[in-house]
RNA sequence: GGAGAAAUGGCAGAGUGGUCGAUUGCGGCGGUCUUGAAAACCGUUGUUCGGGCGACUGAACCGGGGGUUCGAAUCCCUCUUUCUCCGCCA
């Protein structure tokens, strides 16, 4: 959520931003700064009022020290009305502060400014591409076909076992996505993130924090027995680690890496294009998460770019990294690359992470700050976060690209994590 | 799941209705002393929302929410969490 302050003193350029998101907050910037300036009268008339009444407390206090009984009897009296007004006051100033949440969480984070206006992914902007586009017999299958082959991933026994888009990885198909796993992790371990094992249903308050409550409520998975929710990625539990948390600048940034299975319900979404590993209701996932100073955070974006990057090389999978363009950015982002591989016999690229600075937008829901040596004021925080990397399509890529007439050959790098070189 | 105990500032730990935002110790920060350091001594040390150009000043917060009262860290209700004992269990 953006801050009151921003809003107070640049509502035109929150404004004009938001334009690039193709957002128009006109409205709700008005109602806010309204609702800001009525809660401010109601919190001085309020506040003013409740001195009195502390005061006046004392004053019965010491007054019934002394004895003297009927003062105090009719000082109560008095108290009774100014008791009333108060409690009307503060009902109002709840009610106004709550309208005032209400409207401010509903307004997406501003777009850096180096981010291209834009409305669909069409408008992103390509930044830069990697690997080879393997060269395929004309006979190659769609990973879907492979899988069956090969017998290493089975969607009939998912759909029998819980329902569709829940696959069970079977023999080598396990095999790759525990070398996978290992592999993300690592690597992160070797770039300096301190590894994580968060729990995997989070309460609301974790919701909230990260952005997917209230709005992306439908998008998870709900225990409605404990009112806890499946997490749609690792970011979530990880992030809210640092809730209500005070840092030292000297720690910033810190870094976590953590694997979780997500899951995502994906209502509606399910159409063309979705075949086989590209769209799952349960999947495999390695998340980098930063916390960082606001004056370096698009250091730690870069750098995370490049972590996400280099898997992706040692993978030897054909990559492009794309920035993308305002009308295409999630509503918490300030700028977001995703990165695609190519996947050969379905000839698509395929979105395998999405890598983002959130800026301070998470870190005000989440109250995550830090203070400078010596300061006594805090700041907040900026969060970020990426895939590194999600599993399925990373498959989907590996089983299509690397298919041969003897089988799926590996790529060096994952030989030592599965134990074997050829899928066959 | 049953029975009991508890939750206080970075930590430890007082405080059972009235100047308590909270004694004290440790830790942190600043200073005196010292060639330097340690020790000792002195001072300082939470968060949030407001008002004021400013000096300064108001309100809220003792696990969360509600209640009683002129007044609540302190009493009542409720939820959550932790600990002990019993049961169950990977």
């Amino acid at each position: 959520m953006l801050t009151i302050n921003l809003l107070r003193e640049q509502s035109s350029t929150v404004i004009d931003r938001l334009r690039i998101k193709n957002f128009d907050a006109t409205d709700i910037v008005n109602h806010v700064l309204d609702l800001d300036r009525r809660r401010r009268e109601l919190q001085v008339e309020s506040d003013a009022v409740q001195a009195e009444l502390n005061n006046l407390s004392k004053v019965i206090g010491s007054m019934m020290k002394e004895g003297r009984k009927e003062d105090t009897e009719a000082a109560k009296k008095g108290i009774s009305i100014m008791k009333e007004k108060q409690k009307l006051l503060s009902e109002n100033f709840d009610m106004v502060s709550e309208e005032l949440q209400k409207e401010l969480i509903r307004l997406p984070n501003l777009p850096h400014p180096a981010v291209a206006p834009g409305k669909t992914p069409e408008d992103n902007v390509i930044v830069r591409s990697g690997g080879r586009l393997p060269e395929l017999q004309p006979d190659a299958l769609p990973h879907w076909d492979l899988i069956k082959k090969y017998d290493i991933i089975d969607f009939d026994l998912g759909i029998k076992i819980t329902g569709a888009g829940f696959p069970v990885y079977k023999g080598k198909g396990a095999r790759l996505q525990r070398a996978l796993i290992n592999f993300f992790l690592d690597e992160g371990g070797k770039a300096g993130y301190r590894e994580i094992e968060p729990p995997i249903l989070v309460n609301e308050d974790s919701g909230f924090g990260t952005g997917q409550l209230p709005d992306k409520e439908g998008q998870m998975y709900h225990v409605g027995i404990d009112n806890l929710y499946m997490i749609p990625t690792a970011e979530v539990p990880i992030t809210n680690i640092y809730r209500d948390v005070i840092l030292d600048a000297a720690d910033l940034p810190v870094r976590n890496v953590g694997y979780t299975p997500c899951f995502r319900r994906e209502a509606g979404s399910w159409g063309a294009h979705v075949r086989g590993l590209n769209r799952l209701h349960q999947f495999d996932k390695v998340e980098i998460v930063q916390i960082a100073h606001p004056d370096t955070s698009y250091e730690s974006l870069e750098e995370m770019v490049k972590h996400v990057e280099s898997l992706l090389v040692k993978l030897e999978l054909p990559y492009r990294i794309v920035r993308l363009c305002g009308g295409d950015m999630s509503f918490t982002s300030a700028m977001t690359y995703d990165f695609e591989v190519y996947s050969a016999a379905q000839q698509r690229w395929l979105e395998v992470s999405s890598t983002s600075n959130f800026e301070a937008f998470q870190a005000n829901r989440l109250k995550c700050r830090f203070r400078e040596k010596g300061a006594k004021q805090t700041t907040l925080c900026h969060t970020l976060n990426g895939s590194a990397l999600a599993l399925p399509r990373i498959v989907a890529a590996l089983l299509e690209n690397n298919q041969t007439p003897q089988g799926v050959k590996m790529p060096a790098v994952l030989v030592p994590y599965t134990g074997f070189e050829m899928i066959s």
